[in-house]
DNA sequence: AACTTTCTTTCTTCAGTGAAGCAAGTTATT
DNA sequence: AATAACTTGCTTCACTGAAGAAAGAAAGTT
């Protein structure tokens, strides 16, 4: 278990220069005085310790305000330029790679293809030579990057670094972290694509005003991450979260990971598939007939007016609605964040999906889960992954070996 | 959110006396060496803050132990008996009360009936009533008393301290907290009954060996607790954990939540009920015809060879099986501890269940969740709840507001 | 007598605190 | 305008009290 540090000078200042370096970066320009009473600090602490953020460039002053009366404050800012942070998501056929800093804003990103028959080690390879080339690039040296965050999608153990599972790369055991940490000699951090963006979520989503909640992510397979605290819940080994694999129906659909009625048979681009090959019978002049079905073509086709590409949205709703009861049910958070590539098509079964998971354990009750849709763009996997990197430099430093950026 | 304290001398003092007394408390009879190896502080230190503690009378000397070639070691203990705690557990038609020392050993404990139909109102007033009497029984001042927990099946906000809803009592948005707290003005802690039984589960359970699992309750309904780094995961307002009802079967048998195909309506008390309308023309001459069915009696039925009550146990051991393989996929725990009245005709249900359970989505990963049998007596419900008071006065007082004996 | 282990005492170190005071502004009064 | 009085922001410094280190006392064993 994580162990709690003792008591002793060196927790103290750990924690007060993590508290105001954290306040100031989360609250943005302030004067000593704000400092101080947010954070409940004595002044001249503030000043002491401002002292030596200044020193080491974390943190600088930014001119003056306005008066209120008194002496003008001088207002203080988080440096983001400090360092830089790298995100890698690693895609079915490409990677997306950005250089951020430390707020994780995207400085430069790079798209790099390659073959989904490359190996793991190939694979690997161009990480490594593509970050050297966005570095180059960018004039920035690697000894400014204060850590790499990798986002892959399928099961990985991030503690060991390890991507245990990944059908999409068709991926066993592959050991990710490690050879990128040799060569840059920087942290490296690596976890699921929808974890990664939920951290995300946490720092510039939802999670501004959510402290519990989970998401759902809707695409070609069902994902979800659990987020309590404002900390990601990430299972024994990395598993938790593997919610399109719940079963819904008993002895239904045969899923691909070996059980039958997953979640993910009934809403996912797989479902689709799945559905449409009983409905073509009904519907002989779909246009989606010999089509490959995915959120995006049959979104088209229902904007064209299909019928079964509406029916098929509708009975996917219906199905999704009944896993976030589910969700809901276990885990009782106060929200859910959707996100996905599924929510292009949103209008056409997220209404029937919300009804039918409005009818949940606890609809009596007053208390309602509230369902809301990810506001973050595209990028948000990647930057997620930079924030995997970011977020360990700023954790609060109560438990024993936890690398910071106050040392 | 939770916030952490600064750092000043006062929090160091109150972490090193918290790691002092947990250390001792836990691991037991240790000599200051001991202690000072084990936490990292320093022996000058563990004498100042011994010293402290023998004097508040939280520890005491409890004569040498041998020597290993230089001066014997005074060792010292827990003073379990400094002050005691209350646990209540409300049943269906009568009250268990026990006090307990802060080990939560139980001293005595009483049973009081009460009429189904007697009002919320009348219950508390018993609750008290029979606190008063165990107390004066045991001659027991209430300033001894350190908190009194109590444990209700049902949706309990614990924070709030108000039972929402309660089946089994038929309660509706109960305040259970404030009336005993103001009568005894002592901190009154309110839980669902399986959390209750989980803090057990915790402290003298699995959890010795375990800090994340789950626990599932099997009974009149199912009933689950998430255990997180030796946490309890209560949810946005105590709900987390309605595991019964997640739905395993679209449009299944209608529950009386108001959903259908929850998971109890296939593997409790319930889902006996149930199956066995259909099986009864199958087996004519059951023993079962005409009989109350509950685990009790379908497992007296099983062990007089009754064919019916076999394929009753054998079908529950399937769902069950189902709705362990959505727990495990859905927060991947490293150990699930299976407890509730249903355990008695464990073999005849529980072998089908864990083979079903086994083929979950990390079965090819040589990644095992174990599924374990709750060793604690029947006692634990009670006990439990004493825990729940018994153990805010142990936690590290390293957030705001944390109520202590430490002070 | 020499060594070990346990525990205590004394002294040192250093981070936060709070009062006093300085800095730099605004507001009211002349 | 000029001045005095007030406000607000920040800094300095003596003080407090916590852990820590070193020396040594206590109580054993070899």
């Amino acid at each position: 278990m994580t162990k709690l540090r003792i008591g002793n000078k060196a927790l103290i200042k750990d924690m007060n220069r993590s508290v105001v370096i954290n306040t100031i970066r989360k609250v943005g320009p302030l004067s000593r005085t704000d400092i101080s009473t947010q954070t409940g600090l004595g002044l001249s602490t503030i000043t002491k310790i401002v002292e030596e953020l200044k020193n080491s460039r974390l943190v600088f002053e930014t001119g003056a305000a306005n008066s209120t009366g008194g002496r003008r404050p001088i207002l203080l800012e988080f440096n983001k330029q400090y360092a830089y942070a790298v995100g890698v998501k690693i895609m079915k056929d490409h990677l997306v790679l950005a250089l951020t800093d430390l707020d994780a804003t995207i400085i430069h990103s790079l798209e790099v293809p390659f073959h989904p028959t490359d190996s793991p080690t190939e694979i690997i390879q161009l990480i490594i030579h593509t970050i050297e080339q966005l570095l180059s690039k960018q004039q920035v040296k690697i000894d400014q990057v204060e850590g790499i965050g990798v986002a892959v999608s399928g099961l990985v153990d991030s503690k060991k670094g390890l991507v245990v599972r990944s059908p999409l790369l068709g991926w066993e055991d592959v050991a990710l972290s490690k050879p990128i940490q040799d060569v840059f000699q920087k942290p490296v951090f690596i976890d699921n694509d929808v974890n990664a963006y939920t951290y995300a979520e946490v720092e510039k989503g939802h999670g501004l005003h959510q402290n519990n909640f989970i998401c759902v992510s809707i695409g070609d397979g069902i994902g979800m991450s659990i987020v309590i605290d404002r900390k990601l819940y990430s299972g024994e080994f990395g598993g938790a979260g593997e919610f399109g694999h719940t079963i819904i129906q008993v002895d239904g659909r045969s899923c691909h990971c070996g059980q039958e009625g997953c979640l993910e048979m009934y809403a996912s681009t797989i479902a689709l598939e799945q559905e449409s090959t009983v409905l073509f019978r009904s519907y002989p002049n779909s246009i989606l007939l010999n089509k490959k079905l995915t959120f995006d073509s049959v979104y088209d086709a229902a904007l064209a007016g299909d019928e079964m590409a509406i029916v098929l949205f509708d009975k996917l709703g219906y199905y999704l609605g009944i896993g976030l009861i589910n969700a809901i049910n276990s885990f009782n958070p106060g929200t859910i964040v959707l996100i996905g590539e599924g929510m292009i098509a949103q209008e056409y079964f997220l209404p029937t999906a919300i009804t039918k998971a409005k009818k949940n354990f606890f609809y009596h009750d007053r208390y309602e889960t509230k369902v809301l849709i990810s506001r973050l763009g595209n990028d948000a996997w990647v930057k997620g992954a930079a924030i995997l990197a970011i977020n360990q430099l700023f954790q609060p430093p109560i438990y024993e070996s936890t690398p910071s950026l106050l040392s």
